[in-house]
DNA sequence: GGCTGGACGTCCACACTGTAGACTTACGAT
DNA sequence: ATCGTAAGTCTACAGTGTGGACGTCCAGCC
């Protein structure tokens, strides 16, 4: 049999594939396997246990995210990473859930909270006000990315269609259906839009801070 | 045997209990009735399968969240609702998991969302902006918790004792350690200050937005 | 009172999960 | 050629969600 060099990288890979796929839940060292052509077991021979595997998966997403370099401009360098993290996160639905759900960080992601600091160090930000710089935007791109999943609607794309299909229990919540209303109907209103305007309102306070305080 | 009126709500109390004391991998249908003195299955007359009693157990968790009454002054209204939140989401920390895992919403989602908007329907921001600003202040606090969550150490008491436990591999992240230095060595210094003063950062920017624009 | 229908709890069975442990195989170095 | 080791397989076990058959209690009726 042509032993075909199982490596942690193919494991995580068939296991963010099988996560693509059938979502988080079907990611089971079985299936992981099965991608793979091989038993389960196998995996156990690069792999901790599954915990282990997950822990690594949730940094697999972090090293996907574009990372800016210490010294460029800090507020580019913010948008930009905090665009890159919801286009993974959007692209991987399973990842934010995972993200979250570990404790134990990984290496990327070590190596993404150090950059972003130091990103922000180097724009002249203290200590205190880079970590609250730095917990402000990552919690804004996070619940943003969450908000957007969860809502019955492709946000990014032509909503009108999609409104037919979801029967949300809208009838005593004026205001909910008041906001579905406009976000669905208003022809050039794009729930997504509202990523840049938000990021931008925490900026403007960072920036402000910044210069103030 | 005395037939002890097995309600939905007691499987719901049930449920958080083992997630409180076990986490949610904790939360099986087994594990749930025992603690009910009662079989798996006897649950299914309640609860048509696991995933609608996670639901419903995320919906558990929102209709703890304490609510501002439609016509409140918007901006006590929401920093009152963004701290009950985050009480809530820090009394169950798998709360914040679970809540963020589901995807279709309950009841006490729904009347919560539909409230907070009226909320500031009423304090004069347009439909846009009354979205936008739900999104940003929604996906702070979560976030907030999260972060707060993840950090190896309670942010909210003492934080000295702790550093000598956690190794983080902190060697070759510099600001990373800085800002461990920090948070943990200044006495006086608090993460979970933060809190109000990153929500104060986005109800600013909200003011400023809703006389300006 | 006694009957009955339905609501509700129990039990067993099945497919599936993570993973310990013993086995086997194949390759690289001697 | 042989051996040691790394890396696969196989078997087994406890635990999971849940379908279906079965039992049992209670409310409402005569």
């Amino acid at each position: 049999m042509a032993r075909v060099a199982l490596t942690s990288e193919k494991i995580l890979d068939a296991a963010a594939g099988v996560a693509d796929d059938g979502g988080l839940a079907a990611v089971s060292m079985r299936n992981v396997g099965r991608r793979l052509g091989v038993e389960a077991m196998s995996l156990y021979h690069h792999v901790a246990n599954k915990e282990a595997l997950l822990d690594q998966l949730a940094d697999w997403v972090f090293a996907r995210i574009e990372l800016p370099v210490v010294g460029d401009p800090w507020r580019p360098a913010m948008a930009a990473r905090a665009a890159s993290a919801r286009t993974v996160l959007a692209a991987h639905p399973w990842a934010l859930g995972l993200v979250e759900s570990r404790r134990t960080p990984g290496p990327a992601l070590l190596h993404h909270h150090d950059t972003v600091l130091g990103c922000l160090r180097a724009g002249g930000f203290s200590v205190a006000l880079a970590s609250q710089a730095f917990a402000a935007i990552d919690s804004y791109v996070y619940g943003f990315v969450l908000t957007e999943q969860r809502l019955p609607f492709d946000a990014a794309g032509e909503a009108g269609a999609f409104v037919a299909d979801v029967d949300l229990p809208v009838g005593d919540h004026p205001h909910l259906a008041e906001m579905v209303d406009e976000i669905v109907m208003g022809g050039d209103y794009r729930f997504a839009d509202q990523f840049d305007d938000g990021l931008e309102l925490i900026l403007d306070g960072l920036e402000r801070r910044l210069g103030g305080d």
